[in-house]
DNA sequence: GCCGTTTTCGGCCCGACTGTTTTCAGTCG
């Protein structure tokens, strides 16, 4: 982690010194690969077998590896004020004006560019006029009041919100979302919409007019963006309803997909962009503007002329994805069966396991699991022994009286800071389900925590290990383990890593479940519900699950109920 | 800085909008 920043400020130090835009890509590019990657680095002999690291990087990687110390690194962190880079997340700012602003206004941070704007001496800089000056104050003031990016479970809500008030404007043909939002990731950077419309004067008034807007960033013909109360940037982009498909396939990213699409259009000479995929006649003005007519214009006939398979949104994130590999029938919500994690009033949730099972059954699930906390949970009105014991007859008992559904009796066992369980043997040995999750000391080192989980992964009587890492994203960083370490116990013993829904979780991650997959290993998908609301957020871990091409057979909440119970009974 | 089904040099995606410009640089996605 502490890797992959290094890069990334070397990235961006490069460019505020004006080093070609190649280099600085490349260098974004490592700091990419260092974060996606589940394996440690150290236990990787030659960092150039991973696709975007090259020699130089590798040096700097194995200097940091051994010493902690990359002179090169310190150089360039020298040669400029570290407050810059703070800088460069003011939105409008960009490499150029930084540099300027650093050198002819004395800008070295978001404090002393403040300064610079209250005291009037930006104004006397060529090309700062009052308006860019005023955006670069009203940007300042938005990065000092929002926090980034926002977990999907906030953007969605949001974005099929202001979608339903937008469909419903007179004209519009098609409207969707796009962007980080369709791709399902975890986080969302601001809000993407496409649209077509016989009217686009009127969507993008009435877009730019939204009672929840605060600010008008831009508003042209086929774009406009705005800010919006929720601390969210929201683009609109319009277009001929002829090119939507290509203007999905643009918008829709990512980035790095859209270039290496555009690479492999090019290899085959062709010219891909978002009006469409035309073919390469070599005249530079833009095909779409001198009237050609593309040779695919919807997502489906630009792979196809690509010659690759249609994509699923989730997996356009250049992981391979282009690599014409088989890609697979990814999981959906409808292969979900059943919940195997949920919380009744035994312990912290607010169902009755009568109400808990009655949502089961509107989902059409055939099993669901009562996985109450364990006694070292306090704060969640964990169970003691005892306790456990006659919640556990209460739940044979409503699942004799309901035909409709299996309801298991089992807990959400703590795994203990050491990696022991929070009942002994012979008490899990009653349940139908054992669910391990760790909740507590989720800041111990990367080793300790690997061993921790093993010991529960390698437990016999353990099914599942819930939310293995504990984060909570944009809040708690969480266990570090060696992930890979963790898969192949999971995949030694049959034991199922959990993928919890929840969108505050989504714990395993995507590259963790893409890990897994590619291993062998068992996942499951299970929502943690403490209210009934929470069964909506399995939409989310679905996401994340195919983020991780997670295909159906890989799943034991896709099993029917037979092989559940085959499973659930291995030895 | 990285890479290779036109390979070890010479490339590296593409278009819209803004602001301050008389023709475009900078930024963004």
């Amino acid at each position: 982690m502490e890797l992959a920043n290094m890069f990334q400020m070397i990235a961006t130090i490069l460019e505020i010194k004006g080093e070609s835009g190649f280099k600085v890509n490349a260098n974004i590019k490592v700091a990419r690969v260092l974060e996606e990657l589940v394996e440690d680095i150290r236990s990787i002999d030659d960092p150039t077998s991973i696709d975007g690291i090259g020699k130089s990087s590798a040096k700097k990687i194995q200097q940091f590896i051994e010493t902690g110390i990359v002179p090169e690194f310190n150089e360039l962190a020298d040669s400029i004020p570290s407050g810059l880079l703070d800088v460069m997340r003011v939105q409008g700012l960009g490499p150029k004006t930084v540099g300027r602003l650093w050198k002819e206004a004395e800008v070295v941070d978001l404090s002393t560019l403040r300064e610079a704007i209250d005291d009037g001496r930006l104004e006397s800089l060529p090309r700062m006029g009052r308006k860019t000056i005023d955006n670069i104050s009203d940007a300042l003031a938005f990065l000092e009041s929002s926090a980034g990016r926002k977990r999907i479970g906030k953007a969605m809500p949001i974005a099929e919100a202001i979608i339903a008030l937008l469909r419903a404007i007179e004209g519009v043909l098609q409207i969707e979302f796009a962007g980080s939002l369709r791709r399902g990731k975890e986080t969302i950077g601001d809000i993407d919409i496409l649209a077509s419309t016989d009217e686009p004067v009127l969507l993008a008034d009435s877009f730019c007019s939204m009672s929840n807007v605060t600010k008008i960033l831009a508003q042209g013909q086929t774009k406009c963006s705005v800010r919006i109360d929720a601390g969210m940037q929201v683009d609109l982009r319009i277009v001929e309803n002829s090119a939507f498909g290509a203007a999905m396939l643009y918008f829709t990213g990512s980035k790095e997909h859209n270039v290496a699409l555009r690479e492999r259009a090019i290899q085959q000479g062709k010219r891909l962009n978002e009006y469409g995929l035309f073919e390469d006649d070599g005249d530079e003005t833009p095909p779409q503007q001198r009237g050609v007519d593309p040779i695919a214009r919807s997502e489906e006939e630009i792979y196809a002329a690509l010659k690759s398979p249609w994509i699923p949104a989730e997996l356009r994130e250049d992981r391979g994805e282009l690599d014409d590999k088989d890609l697979g029938n990814l999981i959906t919500e409808k292969d979900i069966k059943c919940d195997l994690h949920c919380h009744t009033i035994a312990s912290d949730g607010h169902m009755t396991i009568e109400e808990l099972a009655m949502y089961a059954i509107a989902r059409g699930y055939h099993t669901i699991a009562v996985t109450d906390h364990s006694q070292s949970s306090a704060q969640a009105n964990g169970l003691k022994p005892d306790r456990l014991r006659k919640h556990i007859d209460a739940i044979h008992e409503v699942n004799e009286a309901l035909k409709e559904i299996t309801i298991l009796a089992g807990s959400e066992v703590d795994i203990l800071t050491n990696g022991e369980l929070d009942y002994d043997d012979e008490l899990l040995a009653l349940l139908d389900i054992v669910v391990a999750s760790p909740h507590v000391s989720l800041h111990q080192s990367s080793s300790d925590a690997t061993t921790r989980l093993l010991k529960a992964i390698e437990h016999p009587l353990v099914h599942i290990i819930g939310h293995p890492t504990g984060r909570i994203i944009n809040k708690r960083r969480g266990l570090e383990p060696n992930m890979q370490t963790l898969i192949d116990a999971a995949v030694a013993t049959n034991t199922a890593l959990e993928l919890n829904a929840n969108s505050l979780r989504l714990d395993l991650r995507d590259t963790h479940v893409k890990a897994a997959v590619e291993a062998g290993a068992m996942i499951s998908v299970n929502t943690d519900a403490h209210v009934p609301e929470h069964f909506d957020q399995l939409r989310y871990g679905i996401g994340t699950a195919r983020r991780g091409w997670l295909t159906p057979a890989g799943c034991i909440n896709c099993f029917s109920h037979e092989d559940l119970t085959a499973w659930l009974d291995r030895a």
